[in-house]
DNA sequence: CGCCTTTGACCAGCGC
DNA sequence: GCGCTGGTCAAAGGCG
């Protein structure tokens, strides 16, 4: 997934808006820090999630949240500091006069004053200066705007930097813990599996130990792996063909409607032996799955990929459909979905992806993706009953659940480890300080609501945004699936609560962005870009499902 | 014409 | 071995 997309952080629109916003040269200024800073929030908002961890600490010093929105955008403002700094310099290469950055904004704002007073008392003047003078102004106007174009054009690129940092980092840290646990597992090996598998059985109220069994070398990201492994021979529908066995051996069936195993898994035989590593990986990674909780009318939520419905039934504790479908947007692509509502509450719509795709994605989609991935490895690095392992997770859950840290819910006993992302709590939780813009969202389906869609993002674990206005708690519940859901057999596997300690602040941090977005729709993308590289990717409305999203409203639902 | 949904059938795993 | 269940296949039909 690092692979290239990512970066270019569609600018079009938030130039373009810029440029437009910004009325006159003088005032240029001015505007521009508070573009800036509307563009940083994405920064922000990394900065925040990231920060978190270790940031928590300090963000100590402003206890409540809404001290931590100002904050991070305090921290934003410095950063934008140094950057009007920058601009300064630029300026200056243009020869045009640099103020202090402070003195920047006031200077733009006298201007800018000063600017409508001419305009006022243009009529008076005589119109040879007045051309004059329209030509000047017409002409700073113009270097202004290519100034500010380059700026941006910075700005964008430090966008893309601090993301691709990030991400870095996260795959860092990632394939780090991964490695360690494997240095641990190396020495166990395959037979070790089985005779954890076995013994598993007995002690499945360790939470750890499944998922050593279960991981096999993720090696780096949960992606990459996921996808090459997976890839489409063994995808094929192979009709039962392809024993993916692993290690999973009880899982079978997982009681519970919902966390049913998908497809091969199900098939996958207990302990086979002799089963190679990579393929263990690959049926772990295929077991990791994320499922959204969902609030949606709509019979299927819009997470930025082209799906086809391969099969539906009647799940057995549940008088809903469940729905099969597989991501069309490559030929091979391994990714499989199910959808299904809720039987306690038929307007929660749940959707459980398992797979990572071998394609390029769009945003929106790469956001289930990597979260698809960052749950896989998050479950494989779980498996680390060390200290690390739990660090690990924490590390994960943050990079997933950015939003409500508090939420998340890891067990690593279930064989199938599924991440479930509750959007279905109180619809905000988070409510945005700044009152929301009128956004004409009207459909209460769960969609994203980016009307641009971001275009590359980098890649970084997250969730998809659902930001609606359900994403208030998020909540990784993985042990067989959902334990709400079908019958809830409450299982006996211990499950791993990562708390983290930050919780306000990232909500914050996520509300401010989304707050941002829905102000202005022209950062719509940037800032999709970087909250869902960050949070996950959200749907921007057209492309590519609008096949699911409302069409399929009769298909099975009911 | 291509893509998608629908839907019954098929297959495999599991429990009895 | 039988039945149940979950997951998938693939023919048929619909839609743009
Ligand atoms: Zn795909």
């Amino acid at each position: 997934m690092d692979k290239g997309w990512g970066l270019t952080l569609e600018s079009d629109p938030v130039t373009n808006n810029f440029f437009s916003t910004k009325t006159s040269s003088n005032t240029g200024a001015f505007f521009r820090l508070n573009h800036q800073r509307d563009m940083f929030q994405f920064p922000v908002s990394l900065t925040g999630s990231r920060d978190d961890r270790r940031g928590t600490s300090a963000s100590s010093s402003s206890p409540s949240d809404d001290t931590r929105l100002p904050v991070d955008e305090v921290d934003f403002f410095s950063d934008k500091k140094s950057r009007v700094i920058d601009d300064d310099c630029v300026k200056k290469e243009h020869g045009e006069p640099a103020p202090a950055s402070d003195l920047d904004v006031n200077t733009g704002l006298l201007l800018l004053t000063a600017g409508s007073d001419q305009s006022t008392v243009d009529d008076g003047v005589p119109s040879d200066r007045e051309d004059r003078r329209a030509k000047d102004e017409l002409v700073q106007l113009q270097v202004e705007l290519k100034r500010a174009n380059a700026e941006n054009q910075k700005l964008k690129d430090m966008l893309s930097h601090v993301n691709n940092n990030y991400t870095a980092l996260q795959m860092h840290l990632v394939s780090l813990m991964q490695q360690q646990r494997n240095r641990e597992t190396e020495t166990t090996q395959e037979q070790h599996e089985v005779q954890e598998v076995k013994s598993e059985e007995n002690k499945q109220g360790e939470e750890i130990m499944p998922l050593k069994i279960i991981d096999v070398r993720p090696s780096g990201g949960a992606e990459a792996p996921e996808m090459v492994s997976t890839h489409s021979s063994s995808e094929e529908r192979t009709r039962s063909g392809t024993p993916q066995n692993n290690v999973e051996k009880r899982i079978g069936r997982e009681e519970s409607t919902e966390s049913e195993s998908w497809g091969p898994n199900s098939k996958l035989p207990k302990l086979n032996s002799g089963k190679p590593i990579d393929q263990s990986v690959e049926a772990t990674m295929r077991k990791a799955r994320v499922s959204v909780r969902a609030r949606s009318e709509a019979p299927m939520i819009t997470d930025g990929c082209q799906w086809r419905k391969y099969g539906q039934k009647m799940a057995k504790g549940n008088p809903c459909p469940r729905a099969y479908y597989r991501c069309t947007m490559a030929v091979g692509c391994p990714v499989r979905k199910q959808v299904q509502r809720c039987a306690d509450d038929r307007t929660i719509l749940i959707t459980t992806y398992e797979g990572n795709h071998n394609h390029p994605l769009p945003p929106a989609a790469m956001a289930m993706a990597s979260t698809t991935a960052a749950a896989a490895s998050m479950l494989l690095s779980g498996s680390m009953p060390s200290a690390d392992g739990i660090m690990n997770q924490n590390l994960l859950a943050r990079a997933i659940l950015p939003c409500s840290p508090s939420m998340a819910t890891i067990s690593a006993s279930a064989p199938l480890s599924t991440v479930t992302l509750d959007l279905t709590h109180s619809p905000n939780p988070l409510q945005f300080r700044s009152p929301p813009p009128p956004q004409p969202q009207p459909p209460p389906q769960f969609q994203v609501p980016f009307p641009g869609q971001p275009q590359n993002l980098p890649q970084v674990f997250g969730q998809p945004l659902y930001n609606q206005s359900k994403f208030s708690g998020l909540q990784l519940s993985q042990e067989m699936g959902f334990s709400q859901l079908g019958q809830q057999h409450q299982v006996p596997y211990p499950q791993l609560q990562l708390q983290q300690p930050q919780q306000p602040s990232l909500a914050d941090t996520v509300s401010a962005a989304t707050a941002a977005i829905t102000n202005d729709p022209s950062f719509t993308a940037a800032l999709a870009a970087a909250i869902t590289s960050i949070i996950g990717g959200a749907r921007p409305n057209s492309s590519s499902n609008t096949s699911n999203n409302n069409n399929n409203t009769s298909n099975n639902r009911q």
